[in-house]
DNA sequence: CTAGGGTTAG
């Protein structure tokens, strides 16, 4: 029988370290058998929870469960991966007798990442009791998942346990913390942080500018980016989107476009985030044209997308674009979100659109199932009130399931003033002196509708009012000043 | 065999 030899075609076919074999004579007349694939790397190649099932039936069958390394790829990817069960993984993990570091981390940075990630937490307390020692593997995740909750409080516990362990300095580590500070409302202790360590990498300043950024402390975050530059570093697609997020709300145009430029230099590809972010810059300041352009050019839209162009739009004034954008977006059929509603509806309130804002205002609950947050309706007392509708917005605020607050009082106690409605802005007066008993600004307000309409006494009565409560925030205050 | 940073309101 004549076999033919392996020409180049054939071998190429074939992975190189096959090709090297076939050429020496002895594996010369039969080609090698594929060799069976691993159980253990088995749990890697699944596509459904259906096919980690069969493997891990598998691993039982053939006892192969007591082998750490397939358990420990098996549990990460059942926990894992976005086709991953959580709970299938965590009963796995139930029934790993001694499970090593790795596994607790696996099952640790899980539940960070899941719904509900004050779980990690209790894992690592778990953890600890059986004696394993956190590594730096560990961290990371564990503080992930205190700021997934935001808890100050369980980060600075966390923190307690990375200086007793010597972590500290480790920069994923110390990344995890600056980022965890600052997404608990605490971005002193996070630039503290941020100052004490040694050798920066671009991923912690990435996490200190967008930590400045998403807390709208935007020139503050502008200002670390011009020092990063200065030390050197060369931003990536995280830097900029949140730089340009910074230059979005604090009027930064030049910076902006200098950015664009800089993306279109190094051929950095305009993605959905950030285009998006460019959209946002570009129609937050002003540019609706570019920012227009910009987005029916993007190949790929999500909701933050469609967001950022509604909602510049409304900020410009131009509410009947914003609004047949939104159309638009129905049509497409992507699902608007709450801070949709929020553009739409801030857009109807500087247009004075009355019917439309308050069909859009009920559509939220009945037709999108999104339950109006204390933000929407501040929206419609704005809309409300602009159009002398104090009474609906009295009672709109009166039908909210959370106590009214200072702000959205204030907004309707403004709108009163502007219809000079001293009924409903003496009421409005009260509640808000309810909740902050030293504002002093609200009797200012009413002095001066009450001034408006010559109604002098009540006048004095509130300068005397102002007096009292001036006179008290000094030590050793008497009636006799008065 | 594991890890970090990104977009939308105010």
């Amino acid at each position: 029988m004549f076999i033919r030899e392996p020409d180049s075609a054939w071998l190429g076919m074939l992975p190189p370290k096959f090709s090297k074999h076939l050429l020496s004579p002895a594996f010369f007349p039969r080609p090698p058998p594929p060799n069976p694939p691993k159980l253990s790397l088995l749990a890697d190649r699944c596509a459904f929870m259906k096919q980690l099932q069969q493997v891990h039936a598998q691993m039982v069958v053939s006892s192969r469960i007591n082998d750490e390394f397939a358990v420990s790829r098996l549990l990460s990817s059942c926990s894992l991966s976005n086709f991953g069960d959580l709970n299938y993984a965590l009963r796995i993990f139930s029934n790993i007798q001694q499970p090593n570091s790795f596994m607790w981390n696996t099952v640790i940075r899980a539940q960070a990442c899941g719904p509900n990630p004050h779980k990690a937490l209790f894992l690592y307390i778990r953890m600890r009791r059986v004696g394993v020692v956190p590594g730096r593997h560990t961290f990371p995740f564990l503080i992930k998942a205190c700021s997934n909750f935001r808890s100050l409080q369980s980060c600075k516990q966390v923190h307690t346990h990375v200086l007793k362990f010597g972590l500290d300095l480790d920069l994923h580590v110390a990344n995890g913390l600056v980022r965890g500070y600052s997404l608990s409302n605490n971005l002193a202790d996070a630039r503290l942080l941020f100052d004490e360590i040694p050798e920066r990498n671009l991923s912690i300043w990435t996490t200190m500018i967008s930590g400045y950024a998403q807390n709208l402390c935007s020139n503050e975050a502008l200002v670390l980016f011009n020092q990063m530059t200065k030390e050197g570093f060369e931003p990536n697609e995280a830097t900029l989107a949140s730089v340009l997020s910074a230059c979005a709300r604090s009027g930064c145009l030049e910076t902006g476009e200098r950015i664009h430029q800089f993306m279109k230099k190094k051929g950095i590809e305009v993605g959905v985030i950030l285009g998006t972010a460019l959209v946002y810059m570009y129609s937050k300041n002003g540019a609706i044209t570019r920012a227009q352009e910009l987005f029916d050019s993007m190949h790929e839209r999500n909701i933050a997308t469609w967001n950022a162009m509604i909602c510049g739009l409304a900020a410009h004034g131009h509410a009947e674009d914003a609004l047949s954008l939104f159309q638009r977006e129905k049509k497409e059929n992507v699902v608007p979100n709450d801070v949709t509603f929020i553009g739409v509806l801030s857009a109807c309130c500087h247009a004075g659109l009355l019917d439309v804002g308050r069909d859009i205002f009920h559509s939220m609950r009945t037709v999108y199932g999104i339950e109006p947050k204390i933000e929407h309706y501040g929206c419609m007392v704005d809309l409300l009130g602009r159009r002398g509708k104090l009474l609906e917005a009295e009672e709109l605020i009166k039908g909210m399931p959370w106590k009214a607050d200072v702000v959205i009082l204030g907004a309707l106690l403004a709108a009163s003033k502007n219809n000079a409605n001293t009924e409903v802005a003496e009421r409005l007066v009260k509640q808000i002196l309810a909740l902050e008993p030293h504002n002093h600004g609200v009797h200012v307000v009413l002095s001066n509708m009450y001034a408006e309409t010559g109604r002098w006494e009540e006048v004095l009565r509130l300068r005397k009012v102002m007096k009292v409560e001036r006179l008290k925030k000094e030590p050793g205050w008497s009636l006799v000043d008065i």
